[in-house]
DNA sequence: GAGTTTGAAACT
DNA sequence: CAGTTTCAAACTC
C-alpha cells in the first residue's frame, strides 16, 4: 500500500503459483475498480483485475496519514458468479483528523503499473517494498471479514469528511451542505476536467469555483473528440458515470450539458465552466481489460477531497458486476485495440456495448423495460434485439434511463448488485443475497431464483416447501446435473470429448476461490505458514474430491 | 402460440 | 412493513 498525497496508492500482486484459472485473454491488462461508502468511516474498493504482474490503485479522498491509521483488507470469497472470482474488495478507514492534504489531485499509477493477472487471487505487498520514490508507504493489518454493502446519505458523507478533515466542517456545516447540495444542482458552472495520460488510465477531476454539486445534480460533460458524452450524478446512493451517444439530444432540467475544449500536451483535458482552484469529486477511470465485459461507466469511484465535502466513494454498482457475466462480449466494445485503457473505450461502452448477441431478449410490454422486471435494464444492459414494446432502455431515451435508474438506486441501493453473492467460508457456490420467497415451487423450478442460479437455497430465503437443499432427494434427481436441463446436456456433451473437461473456467475459478478463502482465514488467524499451506492443501483436497466426484457421477450416469 | 403459474418488483 | 397489484419469465398444454 502506498501513499500519493491524498490518495492512497495500493500495489496488488499476484500470488502466480495460485493464479490457477485460466486466462480469457492472457495478453491484456486491465483493472477495473469501484468504490463505495461502506458506513460512516469506511469505505470498500472493489478490485477486479484481469491480467498482469500487479497493479497501483488509489483511493482518491483518503488523506495520508504517517503511520497509517487503521487498515484492513480483505479478498471475497469465491462465490457462484463471474465477478465475485474476478474481485477482490479492500477495505480502509481513512486516517486521523491531523491529517493534512498535500495534493491538489489524484492521481492514478501508469498504466504499466496497474495491472494484474487476470483472475488471480491477489494479495497486497508488502508496503515496504514500494519502490516508487514519489510515495510514502504505509503499513496495514488485514482481515478477511466479508463485505457489506451500504451507502451514505450525504449528510453522512459529510460528516465522514469531517472526520477527515475537521477543517472543513467550519465551511462545509450539514446544512450548509445539503442547501449546498440543492443550489449546486442549479449552476451549471461547474468544471469538469477529464485528463488522461498517454499511456494511463482516464482520471476525471471535477471542479468548481463557487458552487459545489448537488446531490442530486447530473453533470453532462461532453467529450469532445471521443464521440461521448459523461453524465454523472453526485452524492446519491445511485451516483453514475454514464455515457451518451455523440450529439445526444436529451436535455432535462436537472440536467447540465458541458461543451469541452482540448488542451494540449499529451494529457487530454476538457475543461467546463470557469477556471476553479477547489476541488470536486474526482472520477477515475482505471484500465479496463477485455473479456471483462466491462463494464458500463458506472464503475468509477466518485470522491473528493475533504475541503470539497465530497469524500464520498460510491459505486453504483449497477451494472458492475452483472457485466461479468457476459464474459463473451467482444473485446473491441470493451477496450482499445492496443490493450490500452482510454477514455473513449470506456465511455463508448454504454451506448454500443449492449448490442450483445450473449444478451437473453427480453419481451416487456408495460414497463418500457425501466424497471426492474426487466431482466435488460436489471442487468445494467440497454436493450437490444429485445423483442419489448415501448422501450426506453435504449440511447434515445438515456434521460429517462438514467432518472429510471436513480429511482431504482433510490429505492434499494443495492437494486443492481448482483443477486448472488458469496458462499460460506469453503462453498463453492455462492448463495442468494436477499434469498427467495417462492412458495409454491418448492424452489426447484427456475421461478425460484436460487435454483435458476443453480445455488441452493440458503437462511436467507423465506421460501415455503423448500426442496431445494443438500440432501433434498427431489434436488438430487432434478437439479441441474439432471439429464434434462441444458447444464447436464451440455457437460456431458463435453464429458464426452474428455472426461476433464468437466474441469470448467467456472470450476477452477471456484476451486481457486475456496483457496484463496483459506489462505485469507489462515492470514486473519495468524496461522504459521506451515499451518496455512497445509489448511489451503486440505481445501484443494476437499475441492478435488468434489471435482471427482462430479466427474465419476457424469461419467457412470 | 395461447393461456396459466409463479415470484420478484412495485405500489399502497 | 405487510398486504396487494403489476409484471415478465417460466411453464403447460
Amino acid at each position: 500500500m502506498l501513499l500519493s498525497g491524498r490518495s492512497l496508492v495500493f500495489r496488488m500482486s499476484c500470488l502466480k503459483e495460485q493464479n490457477q484459472r485460466s486466462l480469457d485473454n492472457g495478453s491484456e491488462t486491465s483493472a477495473v475498480y469501484s468504490s463505495e461508502n461502506y458506513g460512516r468511516h469506511l469505505r470498500t474498493l472493489d478490485v477486479n483485475i484481469d491480467s498482469g504482474d500487479h497493479t497501483d490503485f488509489s483511493v482518491p479522498g483518503v488523506m495520508p496519514h504517517g503511520s497509517g491509521g487503521e487498515w484492513s483488507g480483505y479478498s471475497r470469497e469465491a462465490g457462484s458468479s463471474r465477478m465475485d472470482h474476478h474481485c477482490t474488495n479492500y477495505r480502509f478507514y481513512p486516517p486521523p483528523h491531523d491529517a493534512e492534504p498535500s495534493l491538489p489531485q489524484y492521481q492514478f499509477a501508469t498504466h504499466g503499473d496497474y495491472v494484474l493477472p487476470q483472475s488471480s487471487p491477489f494479495h497486497l505487498m508488502n508496503p515496504s517494498l514500494a519502490n516508487n520514490s514519489n510515495l510514502s508507504s504505509l503499513g496495514g493489518q488485514w482481515s478477511s471479514e466479508g463485505p457489506v454493502h451500504s451507502n451514505m446519505l450525504s449528510g453522512e458523507i459529510y460528516d465522514a469528511v469531517a472526520s477527515i478533515c475537521p477543517d472543513s466542517k467550519d465551511d462545509h456545516g450539514p446544512e450548509s451542505y445539503r442547501k449546498q447540495e440543492t443550489m449546486a444542482e442549479l449552476m451549471p458552472q461547474n468544471q469538469m476536467d477529464i485528463s488522461q495520460s498517454a499511456n494511463g488510465p482516464l482520471t476525471v477531476y471535477l471542479q468548481h469555483l463557487d458552487h459545489q454539486l448537488g446531490e442530486n445534480a447530473t453533470v453532462v460533460c461532453n467529450m469532445s473528440g471521443r464521440g461521448q458524452m459523461v453524465v454523472m450524478n453526485h452524492c446519491s446512493p445511485g451516483q453514475m458515470l454514464h455515457s451518451l451517444p455523440p450529439g445526444h439530444p436529451d436535455s432535462s432540467p436537472e440536467t447540465h450539458y458541458y461543451t469541452t475544449s482540448s488542451k494540449e500536451n499529451s494529457e487530454q483535458s476538457y475543461s467546463m465552466g470557469k477556471a476553479s482552484q477547489s476541488y470536486l469529486p474526482s472520477i477515475s477511470l482505471p484500465p479496463i481489460g477485455p473479456n471483462h465485459g466491462l463494464l458500463s461507466p458506472n464503475h468509477l469511484v466518485f470522491s473528493g477531497p475533504p475541503s470539497s465535502g465530497y469524500s464520498y466513494n460510491h459505486i453504483p454498482a449497477p451494472y458492475f458486476s452483472q457485466y461479468h457475466q457476459y464474459p463473451e462480449y467482444p473485446d473491441s466494445l470493451c477496450m482499445v485495440p492496443d490493450g490500452q485503457s482510454t477514455a473513449s473505450s470506456v465511455l463508448r461502452l454504454s451506448g454500443s456495448l449492449w448490442d450483445s448477441k450473449s444478451k437473453k431478449p427480453c419481451n416487456c410490454t408495460k414497463s418500457q423495460c425501466l424497471k426492474l422486471y426487466c431482466d435488460c435494464f436489471a442487468n445494467g444492459d440497454v436493450c437490444s434485439n429485445c423483442n419489448c414494446i415501448n422501450c426506453c432502455n435504449n440511447n434515445e431515451h438515456e434521460s429517462e434511463r438514467y432518472k429510471a435508474i436513480k429511482i431504482c438506486l433510490d429505492r434499494n441501493p443495492e437494486a443492481f448488485r448482483p443477486k448472488i453473492g458469496n458462499g460460506k467460508l469453503g462453498e463453492i457456490k455462492g448463495r442468494h443475497n436477499k434469498g427467495c420467497n417462492c412458495k409454491r415451487s418448492g424452489c426447484l423450478k427456475n421461478y425460484c431464483e436460487c435454483y435458476e442460479a443453480k445455488i441452493m437455497c440458503s437462511s436467507t430465503c423465506k421460501c415455503v416447501g423448500c426442496r431445494n437443499y443438500e440432501d433434498s432427494p427431489e434436488r438430487k434427481t432434478m437439479v441441474w446435473d439432471s439429464p434434462d436441463t441444458t447444464f447436464y446436456k451440455k457437460a456431458k456433451c463435453d464429458k464426452d470429448k474428455c472426461p476433464l473437461s468437466c474441469i470448467t473456467l467456472d470450476v477452477v475459478e471456484a476451486t481457486c476461490g475456496c483457496l484463496l478463502a483459506q489462505a485469507e482465514e489462515a492470514e486473519k488467524e495468524g496461522y504459521t505458514l506451515c499451518q496455512a499451506e497445509k489448511m489451503i492443501l486440505e481445501e484443494f483436497g476437499q475441492c478435488l474430491t468434489q471435482i471427482v466426484r462430479s466427474i465419476f457421477k457424469s461419467t457412470s450416469s
